[in-house]
DNA sequence: GACTCGTGGAA
DNA sequence: TTTCCAAGAGT
């Protein structure tokens, strides 16, 4: 196989000339380079998540935020809400640190790789990505697709994740020197909608020809992974208490599962989840049944409780806010929470 | 290197 | 239904 030789970025560049797709962060091939802050927003929140769920909230927040200083501007909370349901919320706590640290030096994102890769919520990834597509720099971006697609070229047979150093390596060998954001694009849209993990579509691909799985009749089998965890299954109590049309939501803690998100009280299930924590009140709790939730390692029977003191008074222990039912859409609670709202507003009206 | 950290769509 | 997994980063 000639995979190393330049006929492979050749290749690809013309096929993405012919095939990109088109995407509201993206500029079509051969044209200007997008905004840095549009790449780079795009970036953070394409982290292990899909363009499909991800278009909404880019048009979103470059509505709302359309460059980097206002995003800055904006408040932790509004930003956090604003993220609410996109999951990993520690990139919506890094995005914020870095839109300031970008604001603070003039609203200009370093251009090289280094300069990017020092701040919050740049990695390895990201950082050569941004580098290579808003600022042309010749960078190896790889992803879980450039995995996949160099994996297969190469039929390398070491399990990930020990097989990144070598994955690097062939990447950096078919990474030519021009058009390098147009390449990891070609890249990520290959792997994305012809070299794909399962039912690989060979037939269209402009790299079979110098492809060694290919050629050995199985690309499916890499790239090679170790086996993966089983999930242990958890169980946690939430509370719902209501009064005059408004629930008792409480800000959870900024770091850990769902770091600085809004959320219903609950028993400190994140930490030690049997089920046996404590409600924050005593009083006439009602069971509203449970909502199931899989998180990425482990799985949650959210068991929920509805308070219904009609003549509460006080205000529950710790800090919190009543919050208006008729705007709870907007108080950016994240998916588990979410579903226990659906819950407990549905045995509301039964 | 191993572990934590969400979500929803596809097969 | 269950399993897999998607443009990873931080610790």
């Amino acid at each position: 196989m000639d995979a190393s030789s330049d006929a492979v970025g050749s290749d690809l560049l013309a096929w993405y000339d012919a095939h990109a797709r088109d995407l509201p962060w993206r500029a079509p091939p051969g044209t200007p380079a997008p905004d840095p802050y549009r790449v780079w927003l795009s970036e953070v929140m394409l982290q292990q998540t899909t363009v499909a769920a991800v278009k909404d909230y880019f048009t979103a927040f470059t509505s709302r935020w359309p460059a980097v200083e206002a995003l800055a501007a904006a408040g932790d909370e509004e930003v956090m809400a604003a993220w609410a349901g996109l999951g990993y919320y520690a990139r919506a706590r890094n995005l914020l640190a870095c839109a300031r640290e970008v604001a603070a030096r003039g609203g200009h994102f370093p251009d090289t790789e280094e300069g990017l890769r020092a701040l919050p919520g740049l990695g390895a990834y990201t950082a050569a990505a941004v580098a290579a597509i808003a600022f042309g720099r010749r960078a190896v971006v790889v992803d879980a697709n450039v995995e996949r697609v160099v994996a297969r070229l190469f039929a390398i047979g070491e399990p990930l994740p020990g097989a990144r150093t070598m994955i690097r390596e062939k990447a950096d060998a078919i990474t030519p020197d021009a058009r390098s954001g147009d390449f990891a694009q070609a890249m990520m849209d290959l792997g994305a909608t012809v070299c794909t993990s399962r039912s690989p579509r060979c037939l269209l691909c402009p790299l079979s020809g110098h492809c060694t799985a290919r050629a050995m009749g199985e690309p499916d089998r890499f790239p090679v992974k170790a086996p993966k965890k089983a999930k242990p299954a958890r169980r946690g109590q939430a509370f719902w208490i209501e009064q005059e049309e408004q629930v008792w939501l409480v800000r959870r803690p900024g770091k850990g599962m769902l770091g600085g998100m809004r959320a219903l009280p609950d028993d400190n299930w994140s930490a030690r989840a049997d089920g046996s924590g404590e409600g924050p009140l005593s009083g006439p709790w009602e069971s509203a049944g449970k909502v199931s939730h899989t998180f990425t390692h482990f799985g949650l029977d959210l068991h929920l409780a509805v308070y219904l003191g009609a003549d509460w008074t006080r205000l529950p222990p710790g800090e919190g806010e009543w919050w208006p039912l008729d705007r709870l859409d907007e108080a950016g609670l994240p998916t588990l929470f979410a579903k226990a709202a659906r819950l407990a507003l549905s045995e509301r009206e039964a």
